[in-house]
DNA sequence: CACTTGACCTGTCCGC
DNA sequence: TGCGGACAGGTCAAGT
């Protein structure tokens, strides 16, 4: 899915085009991506104006004027795109194959606003989900109860990732990183990013990790979280932000999908393996275990 | 408890 | 071409 980096530019983007916009109506094909009664979504769905949009791990909060909020997951293949009335897609614009026949058949809701603009979550896999709900209880869900900090708040460093890190000692690196109630945000990408940066093979039992480790690993997870939010995140194949671009940072990612091509850093050959049931990219020469 | 595996889905790619 | 299996950015419930 959107990681950290993905999710922070659809918030930013939405955060430019639907704001003060009020809902009209709301259509759906697939009931678990919208799991909301009818009487819910009619009360403090439509009619309702959007007020802000803001993000927490991977996860977007619509926050309406009905006191209710759309909490929406895009898991592995969810997109949020907006559409207005004016702008053509016609042959030549850049998001023309993106955008421009949008709905389509991995359209699973339609947020359609008074202006005749509207906002698509598609989502090809149908994990993902578009929940509404009162904007006080959203703290309650347990998987907002559990998430750890912000890796790019200003209350992080690299003795808090230590911290966090405690419980997980019998863990590999790799899959404590993608535990989101160590730190939020991170996937599978900006994982194997991340310890490439440190040097740290990702199968290393988090028990021997030594405060250099910790820091040089906190400061590789901000640099490189930094690096795609300010490249519009990464496309790997699905991937669009909410104006149908995408993101530009796999083309800078040194390990991620570069298995068979030289490390940047030491030119020993990178592979691709398993490491917490997931696919994962490492130079061998540079992350000893 | 901590940790791993299977399930949720569709689509694509690769080997036979 | 067709078919089966593995795999894909995430998370949860159920297993050990």
């Amino acid at each position: 899915m959107p990681e950290l980096p993905e999710v922070e530019t659809i918030k930013n983007g939405l955060n430019k085009l639907i704001i003060n916009k009020t809902v009209a109506s709301v259509s759906y094909d697939w009931p678990k991506s919208f799991p909301n009664s009818k009487s819910d979504y009619k009360s403090f769905l439509i009619e309702s104006r959007v007020e802000l949009v803001r993000r927490r791990a991977k996860v977007l909060i619509v926050n309406l004027s009905s006191q209710y909020s759309l909490v929406i997951h895009l898991k592995m293949t969810g997109q949020l795109v907006y559409k207005d009335k004016k702008t053509r897609f016609g042959a030549g614009h850049p998001n023309r194959s993106l955008i421009g026949k949008l709905p389509d058949k991995s359209t699973r809701v339609t947020v359609s606003f008074d202006d005749g603009s509207k906002l698509f979550f598609n989502d090809q896999r149908k994990f993902g989900w578009m929940r509404l709900m009162p904007t006080i209880e959203i703290e309650n869900l347990d998987f907002f109860k559990r998430v750890g900090p912000e890796p790019l708040s200003d209350n992080v460093n690299w003795k808090v990732l230590r911290d966090r890190f405690k419980r997980k000692k019998n863990s590999s690196i790799k899959a404590s990183l993608l535990d989101q109630s160590v730190l939020a945000g991170i996937g599978n990408i900006y994982a194997d990013e991340s310890l490439w940066g440190a040097k740290i093979h990702p199968a290393i039992l988090v028990g021997t990790l030594k405060d250099k480790d910790y820091q040089t690993l906190y400061k590789e997870i901000v640099n490189v979280l930094n690096l795609s939010i300010s490249l519009g995140g990464s496309t790997d194949k699905n991937y669009i932000d909410a104006e149908g671009k995408k993101g530009s940072y796999l083309a800078f990612a040194k390990v991620f999908r570069k298995e068979g091509l030289p490390c940047p850093r030491c030119g020993h050959t990178i592979i691709k393996t398993r490491v917490a049931n997931r696919g994962t990219h490492l130079c061998p020469h540079c992350q000893r275990r």
